[in-house]
RNA sequence: UGGCCUAUGGUGUAACUGGCAACACGUCUGGUUUUGGUCCAGAAGAGUCUAGGUUCGAGCCCUAGUAGGCCAACCA
């Protein structure tokens, strides 16, 4: 019964609000709209899970429009494949919608402003319209044809509407200020001549209205209750509303609600780009194979790498919603995928990097079909059999000549434990004339039950199998690489995010089909990519295992080189000082008088150069200026002449309503 | 020279609408473990951008400043 009430997010707060307020809970709807001009991406699961995520939350519909009024950037390539990406994470939306099935509506609402005087055609190049625009510090100015007839609007956008005129020749906009402070107040363009051929509506039109006249009106058609959209949008909030408002006074017995749109900060993720531009250059300059390259952040990337759709949700719910602009670190997204297929990959082995083992004592020709266990985190994920025999690959990282305690795998005279199978102890190895060591010598014992430090994974060399495996890595190396105003995002690229791997994996996998996961024991989870056969098998690796003994290793190493700066001078006393200070005021009567007597001792190591900058400390952080009056009691104590600084600090402290530091400001 | 928005540990979000800052990721310890994974236990790390003000009391309210973002496409 113990509903744990999850703070909500300032959208899910608007949305009680106007509940409490006397919305009815039925009138609730929203909608998702994006562009068919480009692929999904990540940044997109974001706006997504948050209009879905309300209409589960309220169990209100929600519509998936295109907002499709520019026929020369979309195509039905990319409606196809939105939808595809929106279904894939669970979503279900209510009605599929275009706003080009409202471009009619939108006309007559057009004309109807005109009549109002609402509305004019205005027949300028747009360098001078750029021009009489003004900038975002200077206001505009009225053009010539600003204060036309009705009568001549009316009958220029009509032929607009029937093709006499040429692309450019005029335009359609709506009357507002040309003074405003909004620039997209500024007399904003509602339709535009493009003669082009539509993916949906054909040749129908050769007017296409804009974003502001389309969108709004869209939601306000549809009926949308709250229209949510990135923080980039804000300012279009007003022409928003003032275009709502002109429609709603011809419509408003048809269409009695008003929408209302409200903004949140989009998703970044660090070391990755978001705009779908640039994610169609990567996509035409080939330096990916196509929108769904596993490296890519979009959800088809992203799916074909071998994210789940949960793991997907997951992460953009924790990663919040709020109005400030934000980066997250690719980590969480790491962790989010790991923790759904810890859960629900099935366990194999593979090795990736292989080097032979061969067990002396095991008799040639034997083989054995060992029980392993599928998922240890999942019972119900039984068990298989794997093949053993005399000789093995292991991972050539899990072998060395010689190497300290610190190192649990495999090393000469070192016992270590395959999984699933024996326990066997590294005896001797065959180098080539390069020194490389090509096998290793092992013997093995059948008594599993001795406590070893490390266990290998391994395949039988006999019944490996060969599959390709492509190991990616993030596709810039800067964390932000389109930031930058002086260096091309193109510049950050890592010439080393594909590897392609020959790897042995054990015969189970087999079987594997197109989209399965797996976690590779030790290495990290992967799943069959598309390009896969049964006679070629092909694995992406979706993300590594997390590694403590990857990070272990630097240190020891830079243990091993620097031999130690002998005991890192400890911390400053003055800053120790400043430490025990912030807490001073929080802290129990007793344990002050012990920090008090810690601050005083501290204070003996500290100079009157370091404390001096410290009187200027905030008003409000008395704990500090505490610790600072402490300290220079037994500076004082110490020989220490006072001046004017420290009289005015002093004073101050008298002055001040802490009882604690006017005791301390007395005492001296 | 303008308008709008934002500011809380390294990162992201909270703080029941004014009661001495919580959660997740990350980092570090230790334990368990036939994955150096998982799991378990714990730690470090922020006086909430700055300065004033209101208040018994401010991360929340007010004022000013600072920093960052957005705004001048016949794109969305």
């Amino acid at each position: 019964m113990s509903e744990d009430k999850k703070s909500l997010n300032f959208l899910e707060q608007i949305i009680e609000e106007d509940l409490a307020n006397g919305m009815n809970k039925n009138n609730l709807r929203f909608r998702f709209p994006p562009e068919p001009n480009g692929y999904l991406h990540i940044g997109h699961t974001k706006a997504i899970g948050i209009s879905f995520g309300l209409g589960e939350k309220y169990q209100a519909p929600v519509n998936l429009r295109f907002d499709d009024t520019n026929p020369a950037k979309e195509e039905q390539e990319y409606v196809d494949s939105i939808k595809r990406d929106v279904s894939w994470l669970g979503y279900s939306w209510d009605k599929e919608l275009y706003s080009s099935d409202y471009f009619q509506q939108l006309y007559d609402w057009a004309v109807l402003m005109i009549k109002d005087g609402k509305a004019y055609v205005d027949s300028q190049s747009s360098d001078a319209m750029a021009e009489q625009k003004g900038t975002p510090t200077q206001p505009g100015v009225d053009g010539p044809y600003r204060n036309r007839s009705v009568e001549e609007n009316l009958d220029l956008f009509y032929r607009m509407k029937e093709g006499e005129f040429d692309e450019g020749a005029h335009i359609l906009r709506a009357k507002i200020d040309m003074r405003h402070t909004n620039m997209l107040m500024r007399d904003p363009i509602m339709y535009r001549i493009l003669k082009k051929h539509h993916h949906r509506t054909g040749n129908n039109w050769c007017i296409y209205p804009m974003y502001d006249w389309t969108h709004g009106e869209s939601d306000y058609i549809e009926q949308i209750s709250h229209s949510l959209c990135s923080l980039e949008f804000k300012p279009h909030r007003e022409l928003y509303n003032w275009f709502k408002h002109q429609v709603y006074s011809y419509s408003k017995n048809t269409y009695p609600l008003i929408p209302k749109q409200r903004e949140f900060a989009r998703l970044n993720l660090s070391y990755t780009i978001m705009s779908k531009r640039k994610l169609l250059q990567l996509v035409q300059d080939g330096i990916v194979k196509g929108w769904d390259d596993p490296r890519m952040p979009t959800i088809s990337g992203l799916r074909r790498r071998g994210y789940t759709p949960n793991s997907l949700r997951k992460f953009v719910e924790t990663a919040g919603v709020a109005k400030r602009d934000n980066v997250i670190d690719v980590s969480l997204l790491e962790f989010c995928i790991r923790e759904d297929l810890n859960k629900t990959a099935p366990r194999v082995m593979a090795v990736l990097n292989p080097v032979k083992l061969v067990i002396t004592n095991y008799p040639e020709g034997k083989e054995e079909w060992l029980e392993a266990e599928n998922n240890q985190e999942d019972e119900s994920a039984g068990f298989r059999k794997v093949p053993f025999s005399r000789e093995l690959y292991i991972e050539k990282d899990d072998f060395k000549e010689e190497a300290s305690s610190k190192f649990f795998r495999l090393k000469l005279g070192g016992e270590v434990r395959l999984k699933n199978a024996y326990i066997v102890k590294a005896e001797s190895v065959v180098k080539d004339s390069n020194g490389e060591v090509t096998e290793i010598h092992c013997t093995y014992s059948e008594d599993t039950s001795k406590k070893v430090k490390g266990t290998l994974h391994w395949v039988s060399i006999k019944h490996a199998i060969k599959a390709e495996v492509r190991e990616y890595d993030r596709l810039f190396m800067d964390e932000a690489p389109d930031s930058y105003q002086d260096k091309d995002f193109m510049e950050f690229l890592n010439p080393e995010s594909l590897k392609l791997v020959e790897a042995f994996v054990e015969p189970s996998l087999q079987e594997a089909r197109v989209g399965d996961r797996f976690q590779f024991q030790r290495l990290g989870y992967f799943n069959v990519d598309d390009d896969s056969s049964p006679n070629h098998l092909v694995f992406n690796k979706t993300v590594g295992l997390r590694d403590s003994w990857a990070k272990q290793k630097p240190k020891l190493e830079a243990q091993k080189q620097a031999p130690k700066p002998q005991q890192q001078s400890q911390r400053k006393a003055i800053d120790v000082i400043q430490q025990l200070g912030k807490k001073y005021t929080n802290l129990p009567e007793a344990k002050q008088i012990k920090v008090k007597a810690e601050i005083q001792e501290l204070a003996n190591n500290v100079s009157y150069e370091e404390l001096a900058p410290l009187f200027g400390t905030a008003a409000k952080k008395v704990g500090t200026r505490i610790a600072v009056m402490i300290t220079l009691g037994v500076l004082i104590k110490n020989g220490l002449q006072k001046n004017a600084d420290v009289d005015a600090f002093i004073e101050k402290g008298l002055e001040d309503n802490h009882p604690l530091l006017i005791a301390e400001a007395s005492a001296i």
